[in-house]
DNA sequence: GCACTCCTGACCAAGAAGGTCAGGAAAGTC
DNA sequence: GACTTTCCTGACCTTCTTGGTCAGGAGTGC
């Protein structure tokens, strides 16, 4: 129920892409690291994961670099994690939809189901494109408009 | 991103407690371990971990057994996720409001923050007492209600 | 005193997390 | 064609987590 590293880089990586995409030029990655503070030889692993689901591409050698594949706009923070993490909310690394519970657990599977579709709810809306001008799908700005979205329990 | 086996197997656990609540005796273990299908020693250190939380009780010795320290309907489910698991939703092992981001990624802060209150709004909903009736919030009701909800991406 | 049951720490194998290192392979430049 | 640049890839590394098992100790009840 955490995110990882790797997910938070390969997110910020992207918005800092979807930022250049108007540049019509490919970025470094080095710059990319630089940007966001990322140990560049890490972030060059993640960067190929995000080319091998088709999110991101690149070119070899002087002026090469990474672009989005798509605009940013059609690009979401939950495919991004998917790619770099896997699949979103699985229970013991199985789908939800295919668990079944026994006894007086028979109902958890609906919570299990519930408790995807709420992260999905909030990753699938927002795009890179949200992300990067700041104007967050009204969704978001329910969730952490209420006081106690800001604190710990 | 995923629920662990550990946090499945404390919140069936638990269920079995809260329908057992009304007998008034403690339950035993093995009897938890056997209804639910969890290894015997596995559960064991996990009931340990929810007895040092405060949600469960137990005593040892003939007659004893685990039971829970307060009514079904006070135990929320975030809670025992809580209790094995830890933090629900931190990045990179930090609670979302104490990270800064910089450039691009400066709206990822809020994001982050809105996983975290839509799980909160599933998981600190729905107690024990729900599970075992299978009588589940309204919000679970309408997450599950989509059908979307019930297929992979 | 004995059986029963929880309590606790040690251990363990496999995998993931979060990287680093070294070299190869395209692409552009001179 | 040589050289530089930048991505591409696999190997490797250390530490932590996951998902357990094992062995024994310590209360509790009869």
């Amino acid at each position: 129920m955490r995110v990882s590293a790797k997910a938070d880089y390969a997110v910020r990586a992207a918005a800092e892409l979807a930022a250049a995409q108007a540049e019509e030029a490919p970025v470094k990655g080095e710059r990319l690291a630089e940007a966001q503070d990322i140990p560049l030889q890490f972030l060059e692993h993640i960067l190929l994961e995000l080319k091998h689901h088709g999110i991101v591409r690149a070119r070899r050698g002087a002026k090469g670099g990474y672009w989005l594949a798509r605009p940013a706009d059609e690009v979401t923070v939950a495919e991004i994690v998917r790619a770099v993490e896997g699949p979103i909310a699985h229970v013991q690394s199985t789908p939800p939809e295919d668990i079944e519970y026994r006894g007086n657990a028979e109902h958890l599977q609906a919570v299990w189901i519930a408790v995807r579709a709420s992260l999905r709810s909030v990753l699938e809306e927002v795009t890179l494109a949200d992300l990067v001008s700041g104007e967050l799908p009204t969704v978001v700005g329910e969730l952490t408009s209420a006081k106690d979205a800001w604190v710990a329990r």
